[in-house]
DNA sequence: GATGAATGAGCTTTCATTCAT
DNA sequence: AATGAATGAAAGCTCATTCAT
C-alpha cells in the first residue's frame, strides 16, 4: 500500500514535470510548483530537500513509467518489425498525450546537467528504460530479425530519431502529425536495423 | 572587409560559447564572459544588448559554422554514400575537436525555448545548416541514391542520431570513441534512406 | 518527589544544551533538539513553550548545578586558600568533564543577549552561582584572609580569569591541558584577592 | 594612498561593527547593514563576498586597531606597572567609547565559533593584539618586574578580567562606572602578575 | 501526551542591466 | 570604446511555531 506521504510526493512530482518542461528548469521557481499545488513553499521542502533532488527524482519516476510501457511491447508475442512499429507509436502517442514527459527527457534531463551530474550519472535514472530498449534489440538480434551490431549504433540511431522529431515538433516545422510520420520511421528504423 | 567591432564580437562569441556549452546558459554570467576576455561588464554592452542577443547571434554563427561545412561536401563531386559518411565524419570531428559547437546546439538552442521563442522561431537561427542538409537529400533524391520521402523522416533520421550519438558520447557511456561508430553510422543511416 | 514531566524537561534541557553548546543556538533548530530524543517537535512544545524559554531554564538549570557544587566547597572547614584552589578545580574538572555546560555559559549566555534580555536581566538566571562566589567572597574577607575590595572587582577577576583560560582551551591555543594551569591561576587569583 | 574601494569597505565595516555588536551576528541581516549606509544590498556584495567574510574582516580590523594602542603604550619609557594600569585604561576608554570594538570581541567573535572556524583559527585573526600583550609580558619579566610564568596563565587573567568586568557592566550589575574600577584592577593584575 | 504536515516570513546570495565617469 | 560601482528584484532555502488528528 502507498503511503499519504508518497501520494502527495507523487502530486508535487506531476506539477513540477509539467512546470519544468513548460518553462525550463531554472525558469520555474520553487513558489511556482508550490502556487500551483496551493501549498506553502516551506511545505514542499518536507517533500523534497531541494530543487535537484526534486528533478532527479522526476526523471527516474519517468523512466519507470516509460520502461513499464516498453515492457508492456517486449512481452508480446509478435515479431520484432511489429515491436519497433508499436514502440514508434507509443513513444508518440506520449509526446502527444503527456507532452511534458518527452520534453523533460529532452530538454531537462538531457541539457541540464549540471543538475544531473551527482546522483545520475550515467543512465543510472534512466536505467529502467534503457533496460527495455536493450531487451528489444537483443531478442531482435536472438531471433534473428535485427542484425548483431554495437548496441549503442542501434540505440542511437533508434532514440535520436525519436528525439529528433519530437524536437521538430516542438519547434512547429513537422507539416504534418507526429502520427503521419509513423510509417515512414518504422520502415526507415527497421530497415536501419534489420539484418 | 571585416571590421575591428565585427572581429571583437566574434571573440566575445567564442569565449561565451565556451562558457555556455560547459556550464550551460543560465549558469554562465556576463561577468564570467567579460572575465574571461579580460573585459569590462559594461562594455561588453555596447557589443551586444543583452545576454539572449548574444545567446541568438551564437546559434546563427554556429549554423553558419557547419552550414559551410556542409556545402564544401555537397560540391563534392562523389556518391550520395560517401557524402553520407562525409558528414558523419564532419559531424563527429567537430564533435571532437570544438565540442562547444555541438554541445551549444544539442544542450543551449535545442533545451532553452526561452531564449530562442523570439527571433528563433522555427529554425530561422539555423537555417544555412538545415538548408545543406536538404541540399544533400534532395540531391541524393534526384540521382536516384535515397528514396524520395518526406524530408523531415529523413532529417530527423540522420540528425537525431547524430545528436544521439553525441549525447550518449557526453553521458560517457560510449564505450568506443566516437570514431569507431562511423561504419556502423554510415551503414546505418545510408540503408535507411537509400531507396 | 519529582514529577514524569518534570523528568522529561531535564531531558530535554540536556539535550539542547549539548546541542546548543556545540552549533551555537541559532544553528540548532527545534528539529534539531526533537530528533536527538526521537520525539516530535509538536510534542517539545508541550514542554518550553518557545526555543528562548527553553534557553532561559537551560542557563538557570547550569547556575543551578554549578552553585550547588560550590555550596559543598563553601561548607568545607578549610582555608581560603585553599577554597579557592578547590573551585578552580571544580570548575575546570566541569570544563573537562561536562563542557557543554561551562560553554553554554560563555558562549551562549554570555553573548546571545536578545534572548536572555526578558527574563534574566542582571544576573537573575544565574543567582544561585553568583551567590555562592559572593558567600565564598566575604567569608574569606570575615575571616581576615581576602582583602576587602568591591565584589564585582573580584568577581570579575576570579571568573573572568576562569573563563577566559576555558576560552583559550576551546581556541585550542594552550599548549597544555587546564589541569597544568590549576597551579599558576590559584597562586596568580590568591595573591590577587589576599590582603 | 588608500583607495576609493578600500574606504568604502571600512565604511562597511564600521556600520556593519555597530549593528553586530548590537544585536547579534545573527539578528543583523544584509539589508540591515546595506540600510544603515543607504546602499544596495547587490552592492554589498562587490565590497564582501559574504556575511561570513565581512566578519572575518572586522575582528581583524578590531585586532589591528586595538594592537595599535596596545603598542603605543609598549613604546612608552615606564615602569611595568605604569604599563599595566595604562592598558586598563585604553582598554576601558575603548569600551566607554567604542563600545562596539570590545562587545564585538567578547560577543561576537568568542561566541561565533561557527562563522570563525575557517580563516581565524586560534588566534590568526587577533593576531595583532595578542602580539602586543605577548610584548607588555616579556618585557615586564625581562626589566624584572613580572614573574616568569607561563604567558596563558598571565593572558587568561588580564584579558579574561578585562573582558569579564565589561561584561558585567554590560549586564548593568557594576554599581560603578568601569572608570571607578580602575584602580582597584590595576592593583590585582599586578599583584597577581609581579614576581 | 504525542505526531508531523503545514505555514509564511525572512534570510543570504545572485545577476542582468544601467550609467556616471 | 571602456570601466566597474550600483541597482533591486527575485531565487532557493530555513525554521519557529501551530494545529488537526
Amino acid at each position: 500500500m502507498i503511503s499519504k506521504k508518497e501520494k502527495k510526493k507523487e502530486l508535487i512530482m506531476q506539477s513540477a514535470l509539467e512546470l519544468f518542461s513548460l518553462k525550463g528548469f531554472y525558469n520555474t521557481t520553487i513558489p511556482d510548483i508550490a502556487g500551483s499545488l496551493k501549498m506553502s513553499v516551506g511545505n514542499m521542502y518536507n517533500y523534497f530537500k531541494s530543487k535537484d533532488i526534486l528533478a532527479k527524482e522526476i526523471i527516474k519516476y519517468i523512466s519507470i513509467y516509460l520502461g513499464s510501457k516498453l515492457r508492456e511491447i517486449n512481452e508480446l508475442d509478435i515479431s520484432t518489425e511489429e515491436k519497433t512499429r508499436k514502440i514508434i507509436e507509443i513513444y508518440f502517442q506520449t509526446a502527444m498525450h503527456k507532452p511534458e514527459m518527452i520534453d523533460y527527457f529532452l530538454r531537462i534531463y538531457l541539457s541540464t546537467r549540471e543538475v544531473f551530474k551527482d546522483g545520475c550519472e550515467g543512465m543510472i535514472c534512466v536505467n529502467e528504460f534503457v533496460t527495455e530498449v536493450m531487451i528489444y534489440f537483443e531478442e531482435g538480434v536472438k531471433c534473428g530479425d535485427l542484425r548483431d551490431q554495437d548496441f549503442f549504433s542501434a540505440f542511437g540511431l533508434f532514440m535520436g530519431y525519436l528525439g529528433g522529431m519530437v524536437f521538430l515538433k516542438g519547434e512547429d516545422v513537422l507539416p504534418k502529425g507526429l502520427d503521419d510520420y509513423i510509417d515512414d520511421i518504422s520502415y526507415n528504423v527497421y530497415k536501419a536495423l534489420s539484418v
